[in-house]
DNA sequence: CGCTTTTTGGTACTTTAGTATGAGGCGGTT
DNA sequence: AACCGCCTCATACTAAAGTACCAAAAAGCG
């Protein structure tokens, strides 16, 4: 948020510091006009992309990055982590076993474990508290 | 894809005019400079907004709008859909009958033709899948 | 009004999923 | 060495999930 602030403040100072000289350089005829626009162009230009980038799509649609600390705060191990991500590609604890090589009890060990952590009653609400938590 | 390429080369061409009509008003001092140098920058402003947000995320981080036409591509009727979001929310197949007050039977039917359309073989793979064709 | 699709529901059965509990091995810590 | 957390596997059981097949209202349509 500081960021935010320092970097539209400089921002605008430099683009009235532009127009001061636009005034200054269009009397002096040292710079020409259409390079001053330009220029002004390309930075109103920068800050609409940078303002979208900040305020556009907002906290709602935001990237979604998987958050590592708060899969540690869930207490889920790293092979609990593995299976969670296979649930939520649709594997079965079969096939979860196979690709881990693994036995299937194994697997069920993990997901309980999993469904205690998450507090999730399924599979299925483990999955989609797991994406809500941007652990997946 | 065409209305990209009007939208940007109708706001170029009035941008040119801007820029003539700049040199134009600043010699004949009927318009102030400070004046055209806030339209050119509110402009290139906004088209710095509609650029990020049409090619600058990309289809990388698409926002992921659900596709109404490939509902219908994969023949799932509204009811069949409804389901389909109860089971994404982590819901059991008692837990959608209530909520849509019906009974459990119906569920499972509306489940299999889900599964048949979506050719998957559980729940967590159909979730899957229309996630990762928009549809969810 | 017939016809089709959708929606709803049922029975009977098989297959996964999930719970409870116990237990052995393994690596790191105290 | 004793302890602890993690991983592994097993058995036995209950609970969901899913399949197959059928059937009857309800809605939409030519």
């Amino acid at each position: 948020m500081k960021k935010t602030v320092f970097v539209f403040g400089s921002v605008i100072i430099s683009l009235m510091v532009l127009f001061q000289l636009s005034k200054y350089s269009v009397v002096s005829g040292e710079i020409t006009l259409e390079f001053i626009l330009v220029i002004i162009a390309l930075c109103s230009f920068f800050i609409g992309v940078y303002f979208y980038k900040k305020v556009g799509p907002g906290k709602q649609t935001g990237p979604k990055e998987i958050d590592l600390k708060k899969i540690k705060s869930f207490e889920i191990s790293d092979r609990e982590y593995e299976v969670l991500q296979l649930i939520s590609e649709g594997f079965s604890n079969k096939e979860i076993a196979s690709t881990l090589f693994l036995t299937e009890s194994t697997i069920k060990t993990h997901v309980s474990n999993l469904l205690l952590k998450l507090n999730a009653k399924r599979r299925t609400q483990a999955v989609q508290i797991a994406k809500n938590q941007n652990i997946l």
